[in-house]
DNA sequence: CTGTGTGAACCCATTCACAGCC
DNA sequence: GGCTGTGAATGGGTTCACACAG
């Protein structure tokens, strides 16, 4: 296929389906079409068809597509055929969670460090890892690390990302509520619970 | 303005507007213009004042919009003008994080009800709620809770939500890293977590 | 005959440009 | 003069329909 801009919005749904996928694999499911993909997610089979068409031709016609090739394709369009090292700033609650979540492993994502301010929290460990001083950030030059996590309050979200951007980390999940500036090659996606929660309200007629 | 279609777009930028604006209300700012607004999110100024024209008229040309009214505007657009009461089922981890989450108030949203599966939880209080047994979730039906959140294994994620959907739920937002299948009258907002991070590598020059 | 891949048509959100009001 | 509000133009994502491969 000759070049043509891919939508982001392509971009942005390659995971679900690779979701999708890896769920059918656990299945042992060998093959699988469009139409079955799109009852899954909710979505037309074109659409799913048009966005793998993107990035190349995956699949056989009559047959379907290879449950087990088609997610390594994604994978490496995704840039997740590597596994990815991950850093943890802020070890509160919400970052104990995340340290705990078993989800990331399937998209091959590993936390390797976590830091505080906290001196109490200094020197502890949680899930194996031990907390360090944030202020010794620049330890993880050493490691290979290009995510950064940032789940610490609001007014030090900007702080810790300037430090991480510092450190040549390259993407960052942004748990604060609150948008944080950064150099255009480091990619940012904010989760803000509450603004999702608020979303909501607006599809209910008002009681 | 006569009737035009809304686009959804337009509905999901609208609480990224309100929290910029309840932030200018901190700082006592009175009134506030789609340019500052716009530097503020890092969106164009025309983006914003379209997206208000399709519910209205809110600001005065020469001057711009008054922080206040505009806020309590969109409050209303949105159905956040009345406090929302919301039900968390899963008191594990994740859920206690939710709870502590203190950025729910702000957009009127109060959680009144935990339930639980695990008897050693049952009983006990968190953040001065007690848990309940998910087998009685009916007992909401007393209560005027229109929200659910989902923070149960994934397993047990679609079996919740048609629970809520029975009591008469209306929204959900679901944390449980699958699809949920519920009517059409219910809206359900998904998080996932590891998707999110899956989608940063691809932005990501391959090191 | 089944299901993919894709140019073309369509639709809709974004962007523009300017009229109108303060 | 400054800033909003909005039809019109643009641009691009979605949907369609069908050629083609298995």
């Amino acid at each position: 296929m000759r070049y043509r801009k891919i939508p982001d919005e392509a971009v942005w749904r390659l995971p679900m389906y690779l979701r999708g996928l890896l769920l059918s694999l656990e299945k042992s499911q060998e093959t699988i079409s469009s139409q079955e993909l799109a009852d899954f997610f909710g979505v037309h089979p074109w659409q799913i068809r048009k966005d793998f068409s993107y990035f190349g031709a995956f699949g056989t016609p009559g047959v379907g597509y290879k449950v087990k090739k088609l997610s390594t394709q994604i994978k490496k369009i995704l840039n997740l055929h590597v596994s990815h090292k991950a850093v943890l700033v802020g070890a509160g609650n919400l970052g104990a969670v995340i340290l705990a979540y078993p989800g990331f492993k399937i998209y091959g994502f590993e936390i390797t460090a976590v830091f505080d301010n906290n001196p109490q929290k200094i020197g502890q460990k949680i899930e194996n890892i031990s907390i360090k001083d944030v202020s010794k950030l620049s330890l993880i030059k050493r490691q290979k690390i290009d995510l950064g996590i940032i789940a610490v309050p609001r007014k030090a979200a900007q702080e810790v990302a300037d430090r991480l951007v510092e450190m040549g980390i390259k993407g960052i999940l942004n748990f604060s509520p609150c948008r944080i500036n950064v150099p255009k090659k480091v990619k940012v996606i904010t989760i803000d619970i509450a603004m999702d929660l608020a979303r909501l309200p607006y599809y209910i007629p008002s009681s």
